[in-house]
DNA sequence: GGGTAATGTGAATAGGCATTCACATAAAGG
DNA sequence: CCTTTATGTGAATGCCTATTCACATTACCC
């Protein structure tokens, strides 16, 4: 009776109810009857496009890392000042985040790390790929003369992605008590104090509004 | 026919197998059939110390919170320069995420966060405390001028413990690839370039070995 | 030492979940 | 138009897990 969509279709629809699913109700909901549901399909036609759940869940990370990692690398790799560039990836993630709260989820997920070595050692190397992309930029805008000398790139990337991310997860974890955006505008503005070179002195200002 | 403990010693038993499961195998092997061989007894006998599992994960939680925010706020509140302050606090977390490697994969877990919606508060609030308690010592350390006067203290504090965190998941997530205790070491040097004040500028060295 | 309460156990019970099966039906190609 | 193939479904199946129950046995109190 139902209409019929050729496979290419209905595994995008999935992981994309696989993503939302997350992001609402958290990985530990993401059942074969939920995505089903979500899809507008049965549970058994599931199976028509997945070879299992852990099919379902190595597309996923294929797509989170392509959506977050892909697009830093563009970012990187364009024109503009090392400044500019760090705050664009900086506020692009966190802006993607904002919009898929399943992001930070699914890529901190046990349920993957521990469920799937074959997909953690992937989703593993896309991340030490961001703190690669990261730390040239970061080593580019210390050449410049942009960032302090006596930055180490690597472990300045590491701080940047750290900030994003446990912020992102005290996000997800208080279920968005806060404004992810503004937060993030505030630890950028800090950032950029201890990164920048001291040639252009920053005036002390304050910060708006503190979050709960 | 097996000797009896009272319900005390057996609840931090309980409490003590289910933190070294999550260490070992995660949070989703955290069944009560693994705690109870883990701690040595049946199955049926766990409920007669704990009302169920829910129970122990708060349980759980309130040991974990108290580890390691108890001990920060010890550290923030004694003596020492606000550097010294700041080290002992970094190394200290670190080296009991390295000694208890379920501590941030039971604080970051859904599981929790999701499913019991009172523990999550509790926890959420003792990260916040965490993060003032960090506060309070960076203002300091701003006003004796040992650090720069253009940090916000709350984000730096934030900044710090994102650092700890983001390194303590990727550790967890790749099943101790690399050395905690090394990869804390260079973020800290890093970190104590970002936020000193510029009295007696570090000389530019190189960081030891990068891990994979 | 006898009774009572706390502690202990193996064997149900019940629910959730991923996956499979036998059977439709739409789509595509000739 | 008819065959073949891809897509679709409801109803099993079987496993894993938390929790409960009826029945011991130890520890403690007087």
């Amino acid at each position: 009776m139902p209409p019929k969509k050729n496979t290419q279709i209905r595994r995008k629809e999935i992981v994309q109810a696989a993503l939302q699913i997350i992001g609402e109700k958290g990985v530990h909901a993401l059942t074969i009857t939920e995505i089903a549901g979500r899809a507008g399909m049965s549970d058994a036609n599931i199976y028509r496009h997945f070879k299992g759940k852990q099919e379902i869940l190595e597309a996923l990370g294929d797509f989170i890392s392509e959506a977050v990692m892909g697009k830093a690398a563009g970012i990187a790799a364009g024109n503009g000042s090392t400044l500019e560039k760090l705050s664009v990836i900086f506020r692009s993630h966190a802006a993607l985040i904002a919009a898929n709260p399943g992001l930070p989820r699914f890529i901190f997920s046990e349920e993957i790390h521990l469920g799937d070595p074959q997909l953690a050692k992937t989703i593993a190397g896309k991340m030490a790929g961001y703190i690669e992309t990261l730390s040239t930029v970061i080593a580019a805008g210390i050449k410049t003369g942009e960032l302090r000398s006596s930055l180490f790139p690597r472990e300045t990337a590491t701080t940047l992605l750290g900030m994003i991310q446990f912020t992102a997860l005290r996000w997800s974890i208080t279920r968005g008590a806060f404004s992810l955006d503004a937060e993030a505008e505030r630890l950028w503005n800090n950032f950029l104090r201890l990164i920048q070179a001291a040639s252009s002195p920053t005036p002390t200002e304050t910060n708006p509004m503190e979050p709960v």
